[in-house]
This record gives structure tokens, C-alpha cells and sequence, in this order.
DNA sequence: AACACTCTTGCAAATGTTTTCATTAATTCT
DNA sequence: AGAATTAATGAAAACATTTGCAAGAGTGTT
């Protein structure tokens, strides 16, 4: 019992294979009898047509590739999974890769995935290594970038303006009357959303005068864990910030939970904002302040962008997306202390 | 300038095709020296190989298709990045689907990834439409069950016994004098994680002859928000339980943000269990007892396991792997009020 | 020096579709 | 009724690779 294939659909259904061919592709040029036919074959010899030829001859391999930083936690969960649907629904399918944040192994899946002649490539954030970009503007793969807008960005995006995220969420506790600020970030290097969030939070705070104390400020990679574990130690003894700044919320998270650990209250004697309002910000208890990034909104306008850029493959495809940042403001930052009067 | 193929780099190396395909996919078999000069022919060319047509030729696409219900929140995330760690680590992509615990779609999808001829296909569960089992079968794809383990499971699958993770979390709660339980469970309809757990667990409850209150019981889908919204119901007014066994980590974080906000003290007034343990779930306050699901040796395990399968395509794929579980005692539960003695 | 190997390499067939072009059948127009 | 369209189908070339087979070039053996 051997797989069948378009000739064998052919044979059962008496037509050629040219027939059924067109069948699959273009149903309204063939008979609606013989459609049935054929139809009929398939049904009953379980033929299932065969992308890798279809995408050999040049057609469409009916693929989008996503190369994301990770998966692994709730930072790009949403995009991913609005994304994923909206190329869904238009007949394509995902190629998914995670490089942990190293643009070198970027580069090696961004290969994989064109040896798989995806239609059109998705990544996070405009850092890329130039080996990425050239290997893409060879290819001439459509190449979008999400969750990043930059007005005059090398490649078509569709996203957030870092920059404001950071802008905003300084500018809240500014607001606040906060002057004590501790930042609690990735590192920057290879990631431009949070160089840029830091850069321009950084710029409000010495704007308003503000003096950044180093010991306030740490380092830690995107996880609640280790986030909460550099928190602990940030937020003991008396010496310490009245406001966190979070790269994102995941971070938040994790000096809330710090927090409340210490039994320091919320936002009384500690205020904190994240960025990008999580699934779980808006349930926390106190519930968390943020910048809210809308990840589905994102990942719809993505979707809908590259398979319109897929549909005209000569033009050629540049698109400048920013979709709006939104202060929420919760129950996890408010006055500083020092400025509440009696 | 159009792109470079096979025979484009075999010219420019002066050698046949056939010798470039060698230096691709069998280098020892080509002198050192040739081989050289075809690397360089290819690097030059900016040649990156077809992998459509490599598939077209029975031979291995190169891609794994994993189908799981949702990316959008923590449940899977774990699973996902360890399982795609895995196999990308052993050359293959991943093509990614969701389905959003509909079985029907879940048909299609899987549909659509057999046309992209995967070599091995990932589902999460047990529970599978007919039209799923029919199509994997005729097409002779290993096919591997993640998350769940069964000893009698018709397919092979690597995972946990969901049965025992409902009954260690009720034989917790039970241990810790419970008696007025609450269960809040996602619909357990086309659902066989959800469903163990709770039959487990009501067979413990039953045994101890505990009574569960109808009242009690609630269906919310998984998530934060909805779960929080629930429980805030459930737990307002003093008729109330003393235990909360939660389908899940993502409920239970619901529960205990509701409890939070109507400030009831856990573990002292309330206690909460989840089934997980996922990120993020030790580091809350109160940190939350737990069943722990060792996600990421399931995704590793299986990931080795399907690469191995589609390493042997003759023999038939069997494997039954159960990975143990482990209650994680955390704060969020404690002695039942009534039995506490003054 | 002839023979039997082993290494390398090229030729050509095969893989499963799509699509252009041509052909035949059906329909409409005058 | 005959000509002119239009619709439906088939034949065959094309797509980019892989691989079995065969041939040529070295290498060591007798």
C-alpha cells in the first residue's frame, strides 16, 4: 500500500493529473461533475497534496517564519499566538525558532528557515546581525519586524516606540514626585527594546534633575525568579529606592513579589511599574502599573502586513507601523512618600 | 541576478551537480580538495539550498509539526521551548499550529501539516478527533503524545499520569484536614488532562468521604482573569470553602489573586493548590503549593524521543514514558481552620 | 607490467506538482 | 446551419534536488 499521489487521485478519478492539479488550486476551472469526481477520489484514495512539490515549482510554500527571542515566558506569548492565528486563517503555517537572545544563532535559524523557503519572515526588534540582513535582502524574502516601530527603521515594522514605553513609564513616576529611582533591566547589549526604554527613561529622569544612584541599578535577565532574587537584595536594609523602573512586567513581577516578601507595602513605601501589561498584570494583587503594549493588536497587524506583502511579491514592501503605547495606571506605584503631606 | 541553484554553484565550482548535493548532504564521500572549492562556490554564490526539493525526494523534510492548544499563556510555553530546543539543536524546524482546544480545528491543522510532509508530528494529550488518528495513520508519521502519560495510551506518549497529579493535590489538601472543598476546573469536555484530574481527585474527595458542594465547583476557561473573576465570586460571603484545588498553576494564580483582594488570609482562611508548577508560580506571595510538572524534561524527552523515531522510519513507534510528578509544598496551603487547636 | 582494488566524480533518471499550450467539446451568434 | 467564441481537459515541460550506476584515475599487489 504505497502513499497516493496526484497521478494515482488521477487514475481512481479518471482524469488527468493536470485535472486534479486544478482541482486543488483553481476549483472554478474545472466542471462541477468532474470537480466531484475528483473530490470524490481524494476523499477515498486519503490523498494529502504535497507542499514541497507545490513549493518547488516556484509557487508559494505557504510558510511564514517566526524567529522569536524565546518562547519560554509570557513576553511574547501574545504576539506569537495572534500572529500565528491571523497567517493561520489566510492558509499559511508557522515556522517557529528561538535564539535565547544570541543574534549569531539568529542568523543560523534565519538560514534554516529560508533553506525552507518560507514565503515571508517575521522577527522581534530591529537588531540583527548584518550576516541576518544580507542573507534576507538576498533572499528577497518580505522581512518584518515586530514589536518595534522606529520612523526611519532599515526594515518594515510594525510595533511600540521603545523609547516612548521608557519615556512614559519615567515620566509616571516623575509625576509621582519619585526621585529615589532604581532600574532593574536586561542587558542591553543585542536588545534594542530595552536599550531603548532605558535610554530614554534614563533621559526624563536627568531631565527632571534626577540623580541615578549606580547601587540602584541591576541587571538581570527576563525571568520572575531571578528578577525577584535581584530585588530582594536591591530592596533590604534602609537604603533604598522609593520607585522601580522594570524593563517589563515579567520584572515587575518579580520585585512585587520582592517586595511583598519584605513586607515593604505597596505602593505606600514602594512604587512599581513594568512594561507591557502581561496576561496576570491587570489580576496581580496590588495590581501592576504599566505601559501597556497591545501584543495582539500587534500580532493581528502583522499577520494581516505580511501576507499582503506575500500577495504582491514585486512591489516591494515597506511598512512603518507604530501602534499606540497606553499608560495604565493600577495600584502598584503612587506618591512618593516624601511628598505626601501630613 | 537570479538566484543561485544547484547548478549555478556546480559551474561556478566547475564540478557536476551531483558532487554539490554530495558536499551538502554526504561530505566525506568528496575529496577534501573539491570540497573546498564547492564551500567556497556556495559561499561566494550566496547559494542556500532547497529543502522543498530535498523533501520532494522522499527524503526527510527536515521539519517536525507540533500542535498544541494555545501559546498565549504559561501552560505550554515551557514544553514548547525545550521541545523546540531539542530537535532544532538536531537540525530540524518546527512548524508550530494551535488550536485553542478544538478538536475539529485541531483536524485541519494537522491536515495542514502533513501536506507540509513533516517527519514527525507532537500533539498534546490523548484526547484526538477519529479524522486525526485515520489521517496520521495513513500517512505512517510517528506520531507522539506530550504532556499526558497513559500505560495503555494507544499512542505513544511521554508525559505525566494526570489521574495521580489530581490525587496527590487532593490527597494534600485531605491530609491537611480539608473538608469543605471548592473545584475550579476549565470545561473537561475534548479535554483528558483537565478530566483526570478532576475524577482523580473527587475519587480521593469521595474516599475520605468529603462531600463536595455543587456550589463549589466552578468552569472557568484558563485564564488569569477569568479564574480571578470566578473565585472572587465563589469566595465572597462567608459561606465559603476551606480548600481550593485548582485544574492548574494558571487558575490557581486567579484564586489566589482573588483571595488577596477580598482579603482573606492564606494559608490561614484559605488554601490554594494549582497542578504545574509553572514559572513563576514559587516566586508569588504566598507561594503556591503545587504538582509539580517537569515541563521541560517532558519536552526534552520528547523531543529525543521523536528525533530517534524518525531515525528508525521501519520499526514502529512505541514509547511509553511517565515522568514522575512531586508535590511542592509551598505557603499557599496550610492546616485546615477547624483542626487547628488552640 | 598487468591486475584488482578503492576513491572520486559525472550522467541521467526519478521525485510530485504546476502551468503553458494545444485540442476537443459545447455554446452562442448571425 | 455554419462560424466564432468559450469552456474543459490533457500532454508535456519545468521546477531543484538526490542517488544508483558506471566510468576514470590512482594505488598497491603479484
Amino acid at each position: 500500500m504505497i502513499k497516493p499521489d496526484i497521478v494515482f487521485v488521477a487514475k481512481l478519478a479518471g482524469v488527468s493529473p493536470a485535472t486534479v492539479s486544478r482541482v486543488m488550486n483553481h476549483p472554478d476551472l474545472v466542471h462541477p461533475a468532474t470537480r466531484k469526481r475528483v473530490e470524490l477520489a481524494v476523499e477515498k484514495s486519503g490523498y494529502i497534496r504535497n507542499r514541497a512539490a507545490q513549493a518547488m515549482h516556484g509557487k508559494r510554500s505557504a510558510t511564514i517564519g517566526l524567529v522569536v527571542p524565546t518562547v519560554a515566558n509570557t513576553i511574547f506569548a501574545e504576539v506569537v499566538q495572534a500572529f500565528n492565528d491571523t497567517v493561520s486563517a489566510q492558509g499559511f503555517t508557522l515556522l517557529l525558532a528561538s535564539h535565547g537572545y544570541d543574534l549569531e544563532v539568529e542568523y543560523r535559524l534565519v538560514r534554516k528557515l529560508l533553506e525552507h523557503r518560507v514565503d515571508a519572515l517575521a522577527v522581534v526588534g530591529l537588531d540583527h546581525s548584518p550576516g541576518t540582513f544580507r542573507l534576507i535582502a538576498e533572499q528577497r524574502v518580505p522581512l518584518l519586524a515586530i514589536w518595534n516601530y522606529l520612523a526611519d527603521s532599515p526594515l518594515p515594522c510594525i510595533g511600540v516606540d521603545n523609547r516612548e514605553a521608557g519615556r512614559l513609564a519615567a515620566e509616571h513616576l516623575v509625576a509621582l514626585g519619585h526621585r529615589r529611582i532604581g532600574m532593574v533591566f536586561p542587558a542591553t547589549f543585542d536588545n534594542d527594546r530595552a536599550r531603548d526604554r532605558k535610554t530614554a527613561a534614563t533621559a526624563v529622569f536627568r531631565a527632571a534633575g534626577i540623580e541615578l544612584q549606580d547601587r540602584w541599578q541591576v541587571e538581570v535577565p527576563y525571568s520572575i525568579a531571578q528578577a525577584k532574587a535581584a530585588c530582594l537584595e536591591l530592596l533590604a536594609g534602609e537604603d533604598r529606592p522609593s520607585a522601580l523602573l522594570c524593563a517589563n512586567d515579567v520584572i515587575a513581577q518579580g520585585a512585587i513579589y520582592a517586595a511583598a516578601r519584605l513586607g515593604i507595602a505597596i505602593p505606600a513605601s514602594l512604587s512599581v511599574i513594568g512594561i507591557g501589561d502581561f496576561a496576570g498584570s491587570a489580576q496581580m494583587e496590588p495590581a501592576l502599573t504599566t505601559v501597556r503594549i497591545p501584543a495582539q493588536q500587534i500580532g493581528i497587524s502583522a499577520g494581516q502586513a505580511i501576507v499582503e506583502a506575500i500577495g504582491r511579491p514585486d512591489a516591494d514592501f515597506m511598512i512603518r507601523s507604530r501602534v499606540e503605547l497606553e499608560l495604565i495606571m493600577r495600584t502598584s506605584t503612587g506618591i512618593a512618600a516624601e511628598m505626601v503631606r501630613p
